[in-house]
DNA sequence: CCCCTGACGGTCG
DNA sequence: CCGACCGCCAGGG
């Protein structure tokens, strides 16, 4: 798998998160079967436009903290906007960084189905 | 080829 | 809950 073809199936698997719902970084490394690549999954994200199809504000560290994209930079507040418009309660730490209750809105699935197919996959949905 | 850099993650105290 | 640490891995200098 060269990197177009994992930023396809990041944003293959962003795509299916539900409205309103959120899941981290690594698990969306799991769901596309590269376990260990949860960085670069923010890599394949950063490059999206922010009115892009792709619902990358649902994406969240596995702390359920949205990431800071550094001092300076206004990222995680326009991150805060987007889940906030959708229903999606974010809290603000005291040190001033945005987080989301996984009990709520979490979306954590064993697999899905990729569109490159080879689908021996299936969705198993669990809520909390 | 070595070194540093991340929209990261898990463990430990 | 929080910080300190360590592991991970493709890219860039």
């Amino acid at each position: 798998m060269d990197s177009a073809e994992f930023h396809a199936n990041v944003y293959d698997a962003v795509r299916q998160i539900p409205h309103g719902r959120v899941t981290s970084y690594g698990h969306i490394a799991k769901l596309i079967g590269m376990p260990r690549h949860s960085r670069h999954v923010g890599q394949a994200l950063k490059f999206l436009d922010v009115n892009s199809d792709i619902p990358w504000q649902r994406v969240v560290s596995s702390s359920g903290k949205i990431s800071s994209r550094g001092p300076g930079t206004n990222g995680a507040q326009r991150q805060r906007e987007a889940l906030e418009d959708e229903g999606v309660e974010v809290r603000v730490t005291r040190e001033n960084e945005f987080s989301v209750n996984f009990a709520t809105y979490g979306w954590f699935p064993d697999s899905i189905e990729l569109e490159g197919g080879g689908g021996e996959e299936e969705v198993q949905e669990e809520d909390q």
